[in-house]
DNA sequence: CGTGTATCGTCAGTGCACCGATGAAAGTCA
DNA sequence: TGACTTTCATCGGTGCACTGACGATACACG
């Protein structure tokens, strides 16, 4: 009888966090476009003609990920994909005309949906709730990329 | 250019919060038991015997992906897996004395993880960090499970 | 008793996410 | 110029997570 409690387990909850908002993103935001697939959308609305590997970075997915996601955008014709003529190892992303419409489409949608999802926490609550949440992530993310040299590095 | 900040998002926060899990716990707890794995030989600590449905209901996982995960737990020997023979439809779960090894090896290095993890956070910090997203994970759930009724649900 | 309904587990299909290996392209340096 | 190293994309493998459909079992009602 040595249970623990799970939900005294960051890592539990994190992914509980996460499939709540799977559930409600595909009932109220989209069943054809995923939350990862609008978030390549969105960086490429921002930057376009960025490189695949650049873009999974932007957005948090790896190398083999980001492939996946781009090749059913792809497939839906939602961007375009060239080899930059200058450097023929990168793949160059651009969105066409129907990824920018659905971008602008699920933008309503997902205020919407974050609305809903954030409800149960006071407007003071949501912004401690970004900042825990993005400060934790942001850490454990710099135990991977073991810090890039800057200036005052020691 | 209509592009969103994606750390406005709880959605992709979330995703890249799990992501830091993932990425910590297969460096700091194991590269064999995954995390929903613990979280299902941990139910079975607490309530050996209990059938495969409510174990997954227990954990946050549903029908199918608990299925898979017991079937990966079942072949590498740490539970068994037997037909209940009130309920034919049911599969009772119990742990091998490996599993129970196992589920306790863990447990150290999990509570190594989880300082390390939270580490950026201070200690009071910690305790509001918890209770937001388990309120919004919560309340999420309650969205899809229409709520039971209760003696005073109007 | 028999028929209809609900529940449990499984299977097929789709998608995200990681690792490690491989091959192509680019850059470095002797 | 030729060999070494780095970088990018891809591929194969594993695992989580959902949906929808299916068969078997159990239950409830007439």
């Amino acid at each position: 009888m040595a249970a623990v409690d799970l939900a005294t387990h960051p890592g539990h909850l994190a992914r509980r966090l996460q499939q709540a908002h799977y559930l409600l993103w595909n009932t109220m935001v989209s069943e054809e476009t995923t939350s990862p697939q609008y978030a390549v959308l969105n960086a490429l609305v921002a930057e376009p003609g960025l490189d695949q590997r650049t873009v999974g970075e932007r957005v948090g997915l790896d190398r083999s990920t980001i492939a996946e996601v781009v090749s059913r955008l792809g497939r839906r014709g939602l961007l375009d994909k060239v080899r930059d003529p200058q450097d023929g190892r990168r793949s160059l992303l651009r969105l066409t005309d129907e990824g920018l419409r659905v971008h602008r489409r699920l933008g309503v949608r997902i205020a919407r949906m974050n609305q809903v999802f954030l409800a149960p926490l006071a407007a003071d609550e949501q912004a401690v709730f970004f900042d825990l949440i993005r400060r934790v992530a942001d850490a454990a993310e710099g135990l991977r990329n073991p810090a890039e040299p800057t200036a005052a590095a020691g």
